[in-house]
DNA sequence: ACTAACAAACAGGCGTGCTTGTTTATAGTA
DNA sequence: TACTATAAACAAGCACGCCTGTTTGTTAGT
C-alpha cells in the first residue's frame, strides 16, 4: 500500500494549476462545485426569472450534472436558500468596500447617492425582485426570505447613516429620510423594469 | 363578432331572472365565461402569482371548463393580454372616478396622495407586479405589457396632474416631481411585499 | 477498503395545446 | 310557426414536454 499512514497533506498538488487538475481533496472538490453552482443560479436568476430557475438549467449552466448538483443541494429549496444567503453576502460586503473608498468630503453626498443608486439599481436588484415577488405567494420562500429582508433593512439603514455621516445621521427624523431615498430609487429603478 | 345584424331581442327572454335561465343569447354567453373568466384569472394572478397562473386554475376558479377557456382564449398568452387589458381598464376608470369626486379645496392635496397611495399600493400593484417581473424575462409577455406601460404612464401622470391643478401642474418641473412621488409610492408599497 | 463526489437513467406530476364529441343558439325554409 | 341545417359554445380526454426528486452505478479521494 503506498499511501499506508494517512499522511497530513502529503500527496503534495502541483503548485501550478496545471490543465487537467491532477489531484484536489475532497472539500475542494466540494466547494469548487458549490461555488459554480451559486454563481451559475444568480446567473440563471437574473436571466431567466425565478420562474426559469430550474435545477437542470442551473446544473448545465454550471458545467455539473444535475447529481452533482443535487448532491450538494438536496433540493431546490436548499439550493435557493444557498443563492440567496451567497448573494446578500456579496451586495453587502461589495457596497461596505465601495463605502470604506468614499471622499471625506467635497462631493461625498453626491457619490454617496450614486453608490447607492448603483447598488439598488443595479442586476441584484432585479434577481431580488424575482425572489421576493415569488416569495409574496409562496409560503416556503417568503419565509426563508424575510430573515434576510431583516438583516439587509437592519444592515443598509446603519451602513447608509455611516456614509451620510454623524452630522446627517443625527438628525431627528434622518431614518425616516434614509427610508424615503431608497424607496424613491427602488420605484426608480422599477419604473426601468421593462427598459434595460 | 356580432353576426350578421344585431337583432334586437327577437327571442323574448323571459323578462324574470328565473333560477335554471332558460335562453341566452350566443353573445350573452361568451360575454358571460370571457368576464368570469377574466375575473378568476385576476384572482388567481393575485392569490399565486405569475407562476401559478395556470389555465386550468382560472378555469377551475372561474366555474367553467378548460375547453370553454381555451376557446375563449386559444392561447395562455392570448389570456394574459385580456387580463391585462382588462385590469388596466379597471384600474383606470376606478381611479379616474375617485378623482372626480376630490374636493375642490381644503385639504385637497392630501386626499390626492391618499388616492394614489391607494391606487399605487393596492391588490392591483401586486398583481402588476407580478406581470412585470415576470415580463423582464420573457421576451412574448414584454411586449404585450409595454404599450400598456406606456398608456398607464402617459395616462397616469395626465391624471396626477389634473389632480394637483393647474396651479402646481404648470410649475417648472412638475412632471419630475410627479414621477418621483409616484416612484417613492411604488417603492413604498415594494417594502410591504412581504408583510401584508 | 471505504466513503464522498459525481453521473445517468427513471418515475411521478403538472401544464399547455390539440382533438374529438356534445349541447345550445341562430338561420334558413316551408 | 315548426322543423332542420349550421355554427358557436362547451366538455372531456390525449399527447407531448418539462421539472423535481429518487435510485442505481461509476469515479476520485482518504
Amino acid at each position: 500500500m503506498t499511501s499506508s499512514s494517512p499522511s497530513r497533506a502529503p500527496r503534495a498538488r502541483p503548485g501550478r494549476a496545471g490543465a487537467p487538475r491532477p489531484r484536489r481533496t475532497q472539500a475542494e472538490r466540494s466547494a469548487a462545485t458549490q461555488t459554480r453552482v451559486l454563481e451559475a443560479a444568480l446567473e440563471v436568476l437574473l436571466e431567466r426569472g425565478y420562474g426559469g430557475l430550474t435545477t437542470t438549467r442551473v446544473a448545465g449552466r454550471a458545467g455539473v450534472s444535475r447529481g452533482a448538483l443535487l448532491h450538494q443541494y438536496p433540493t431546490k429549496e436548499a439550493l435557493v436558500v444557498a443563492a440567496v444567503d451567497h448573494v446578500s453576502r456579496c451586495w453587502g460586503d461589495e457596497l461596505r468596500t465601495q463605502a470604506t473608498a468614499l471622499p471625506a468630503a467635497g462631493d461625498r453626498l453626491l457619490r454617496v447617492h450614486e453608490l447607492l443608486w448603483a447598488a439598488l439599481s443595479g442586476p441584484i436588484f432585479y434577481s431580488a425582485l424575482d425572489l421576493w415577488v415569488a416569495g409574496r405567494t409562496d409560503p416556503v420562500l417568503r419565509e426563508t426570505l424575510l430573515p434576510f429582508e431583516r438583516a439587509f433593512i437592519r444592515g443598509t439603514r446603519a451602513l447608509v447613516a455611516e456614509m451620510y455621516g454623524p452630522e446627517l445621521a443625527s438628525r431627528p427624523r434622518a431614518r425616516e429620510a434614509i427610508d424615503i431615498v431608497m424607496h424613491t430609487m427602488r420605484g426608480a429603478a422599477l419604473a426601468l423594469l421593462l427598459r434595460p
